[in-house]
DNA sequence: ACAGTATGGAGAT
DNA sequence: TCTCCCTACTGTG
């Protein structure tokens, strides 16, 4: 689930959960126990995601900083009566009287001073889901560059939040041959991706899914528009994980190949613009 | 039981 | 470009 939508959305479930309040901070699996005590009976103060990156504020000058990595998950809910058992290899917990938030698997997870979390923040790009996002800084970065879009759209310093699943849509849905250099991409195709990452991302943080399908996100900007929330059961993508099958837009058979060590798919039929 | 896989990224080579 | 880390779940023997 990790990519930057999944990230907001976990921050405003966290702020929703324990803004203001003083919860119990613990390390049921015991590797962030020195971390955690740091943190137990601070108030814990607000939480914001920066791209990947989850911030959590707490009292002291405290900041904890936590990234899912590929396998992490951060999951938030409500509960009455006994606090749910701790399952599994639960790094962190963090726990008041009636919430709950268990965190396993991350890449990272550690308390930080203010400082280093704005050395982590400097060092990202523009995140699509932040109102003050400068768009320019992520052109200026690609557009100098050698190495293909594909690599580039997952880069974190020149966009952050958008992982494997956004960059094979967003290439096919702007027709953009991935492996071309970035250098070569024009520089309308860098704005229409743009925007289009500020539109699928807002819609993944509603929905808590990626969805990528033209239809399936009209549904969900009219719904939330009208209702502030909408679902999607099965979000359908053009491109990724569909290798030999064809293509929605041109009936060519999705391609596949390993880029910096990651599965990239998509269409050699109709993705040829740059 | 063990291998393989996953929406990520750091550090060594 | 390779290797490793983190967890849970799936498929294979």
């Amino acid at each position: 689930m990790p990519e930057g939508h999944t990230i907001h959305r976990l921050a405003t479930a966290l702020d929703q959960a324990f803004a203001g309040a003083t919860p119990s901070v613990s390390s049921p699996q015991g590797r962030f126990a020195g971390g955690a005590a740091l943190l137990d009976g601070q108030v814990l103060e607000r939480a914001e995601a920066f791209g990947k990156h989850l911030v959590v504020t707490f009292g002291g000058e405290r900041l904890l900083n936590v990234h899912l990595g590929l396998i992490g998950k951060f999951g938030v809910q409500a509960y009455a009566g006994a606090a749910p058992p701790a399952v599994g290899a639960v790094r962190l917990r963090i726990l008041d009287k009636s919430h709950v938030a268990d965190l396993r698997g991350p890449n990272v997870c550690a308390v930080r001073t203010p400082e280093e979390v704005e050395a982590i923040i400097a060092r990202l790009g523009p995140d699509p889901l932040r109102a003050d996002a400068d768009p320019d800084r992520g052109w200026t970065r690609l557009s100098r560059s050698r190495r293909t879009v594909a690599e580039l759209l997952m880069d974190q310093t020149v966009v952050a939040g958008l992982g494997n699943i956004y960059r094979s849509e967003l290439l096919h849905r702007h027709r953009v041959n991935p492996l071309r250099e970035g250098r070569q991409v024009k520089a309308t195709t860098w704005t229409a991706i743009w925007e289009d990452a500020v539109r699928l991302l807002h819609v993944g943080v509603i929905t808590g899914r990626i969805v990528t399908e033209e239809e399936q996100v009209r549904r969900v900007e009219a719904t939330a528009a009208a209702t502030g929330t909408a679902l999607v059961e099965h979000p359908s993508y053009a491109v990724y994980k569909r290798t030999g099958q064809a293509c929605p837009r041109c009936g060519s058979r999705v391609r596949t190949q390993l880029v910096a060590g990651r599965n990239l798919y998509w269409c050699g039929g109709c993705q040829r613009r740059s």
